[in-house]
DNA sequence: TCTATATACGATAATTTTAGTCGTATTTAA
DNA sequence: TTAAATACGACTAAAATTATCGTATATAGA
């Protein structure tokens, strides 16, 4: 429980590794694979859907690969949690609200108080404060 | 990601059933499987969970079940989830060392950090603040 | 003493989620 | 033209979670 996904995992090792560079030069996929011993068609994934979503920049073709496209400080942990992965919520009923039991539950209220701090925890936490 | 298991549900939702009763009187796994929608076997197994842990007190025989059998106030949520679940690591590396990448790895360090801020949000809250 | 109704718990099955792979298309430097 | 890179949907494999089964034991009450 209380997991992160490897997505997140490769995510994170993916903009640190970026980050020792300048911030122009290009990083392939194939580099992080080998560098950090990580399946490269998952990361391949990975780092498309974080270009897809502005955080990395994509050069294409031969001499192509990735660079940070954006200020990682001004990304909180909990963005950067949802745009790979989706609503954070310890529970899906802090998002969906079409479970059977949503009435006779007792602990909905409590669980979101806990949600809530969690998700204002990772909001106070910038990516560079993890990848820096 | 970051969800909590049902296991972990079905105990909170136990708890707070409980307390709304005197503390003496006993609530069977059948009595909350049926108020709430759950899976009684699930439910049973957690419920011994519990009372292996201290948590609750059970009362075997034909008029028996479960009563709290310590002071919720007095056991935080990361104690709670940690017997429940074992350790609370957002990655396995946090207690486990043998990750073969380990001396590869670029965001051990940081996930830790990351980590520990989790445990602490979880140590300060304790499971009455959630079931009562 | 018998029966109904509880807890106790290991083993196993089903389901869901996560992780990883495959195949193909497109881009572009050399 | 070729080699090496990104793009991405479809699919498969593995792991974790969730649920069930079967059996044993305890005990209140008829």
């Amino acid at each position: 429980m209380l997991k992160i996904t490897r997505k997140v995992e490769y995510a994170l090792i993916a903009l640190r590794h970026m980050q020792l560079k300048e911030s122009e030069e290009l990083t392939s996929t194939k580099e992080i694979a080998t560098r950090y011993g990580v399946p490269q068609q998952l990361l391949a994934k990975t780092l498309q859907h974080m270009a897809r979503d502005g955080i990395l920049e994509a050069v294409q073709g031969s001499a192509g690969g990735y660079r940070v496209a954006t200020n990682l400080d001004k990304i909180s942990m909990k963005d950067f949690f949802e745009k790979l992965e989706g609503p954070l919520g310890m529970m899906d009923c802090y998002f969906d609200s079409d479970c059977i039991q949503i009435g006779s539950c007792n602990i909905r209220v409590p669980i979101q108080r806990i949600n809530d701090n969690m998700r204002n925890l990772f909001s106070q936490m910038s990516v560079q404060e993890v990848t820096q």
